[in-house]
DNA sequence: TCCGGCCTACCGACCAGTAGGTAGGCCAGT
DNA sequence: ACTGGCCTACCTACTGGTCGGTAGGCCGGA
């Protein structure tokens, strides 16, 4: 109805987005989803073709929403090196935090190569790839980053960064507290902060 | 058959393991396996009680593997701060090279919070984890290491380390080259090396 | 040397349950 | 009268798991 809050489309993307991080695309099923948002099955087919257009439109929307976020950080700073990698940082965490979900679904999605359904995210991403590569590369020859590989260092502080929101469920097992709680999250990117700022810093 | 080079079980054990590791859990049937092997499905289940208990015991020897790996390295190493750092870096590597399909096996249960089967995943790590950190706090006592929050130091440096692993899929997207090449992974190794030496450096 | 008994490993057939997806009907809003 | 959204009922394909049965190796007794 078009007096709901959000339309249903929009709940089944919502729900499907948390099943999808949750436990996979094959651990989820579309009584599941159906259920999170009070209809059947085939009432949620009639708004997606099938599980693996729906799969994908979430998808694509998680990873275009952290990209746009991302985008705009790096536009809204200028040409200073250290204050665009401390904005890449803060913007992620802040996305990340609120939107627990995506991050998982996104990284379920690179374990499996991100191309099980047609969609490539290695094509997406390595555009963004290359940009940061020669980011990097640019600074170092400046003087404002340490030389060092710049390829490895992106990869290394990719999966420093996500992988702290992507484990969260195992991390809550090892530390005290809610691993996605603000404080915690400040105190890791805080970390991060510090330990590339240690690591870049000239001399 | 005793002439079989290896026994039936064990071949069950690696093709589900490799299975798992590709598709994950759900995604991955008692056919599939059984396929790989060359037996039926009925033959195979003569060996393992269900699909959970082979999970089950395909997860804890990964683990464990890596574990009993890590330990050696650990014990091998006098008491000096930063040695034991590069070696615990060093042999994983070496055994995320030789095993790549334990530590996708490994990441997919810590997304799903490593507690699905009843295995309790963070329980086992934990110890671990915390002899981690107080072997962290020390070195930053003495000096040894620049003093820094040891948690979230952990905890990005097994980010850095597992996801360029993990992730290898994606990564093959991005970089030119196989990323689980010897040549890529010592790359990656010195560059983790050389980012967590100039952060601990004292000063 | 033969024998019956037991074992492991494997198989085809079958089971109940669930998956994704389709067909067709009901009904409120326009 | 039509449409969009939802429903029940149904389909086929496949899941994990069980069943009864078989081929063949091993072994103790005659």
């Amino acid at each position: 109805m078009a007096s709901d809050q959000v339309s249903t489309r929009e709940s089944i993307l919502l729900a499907a987005q948390q099943c999808f991080a949750d436990h996979g695309y094959a651990a989820t099923s579309l009584n599941d989803i159906a259920a999170e948002v009070g209809i059947r099955r085939p009432s949620l087919l009639h708004h997606f073709a099938s599980k693996e257009a729906l799969y994908g439109e979430v998808f694509e929307r998680s990873l275009s929403d952290w990209l746009v976020r991302l985008e705009d950080a790096v536009s809204g700073v200028g040409d200073d090196g250290w204050a665009l990698v401390e904005a890449v940082l803060n913007v992620s965490a802040e996305f990340f935090v609120d939107n627990p979900d995506v991050v998982r679904v996104l990284r379920r999605e690179a374990i499996d190569g991100g191309v099980n359904l047609g969609i490539d995210m290695g094509g997406i991403l390595r555009p963004l790839f290359n940009r940061a590569k020669s980011f990097l590369q640019r600074e170092m020859d400046a003087g404002t980053f340490r030389t060092m590989e710049p390829e490895y260092l992106l990869l290394s502080a990719y999966g420093a960064l996500l992988s702290y929101f992507s484990d969260a469920p195992l991390i809550a097992g090892l530390i005290d507290g809610d691993p996605l709680g603000s404080d915690r999250v400040a105190g890791h990117i805080a970390s991060l902060r510090d330990l590339y700022q240690a690591a870049l810093r000239p001399g």
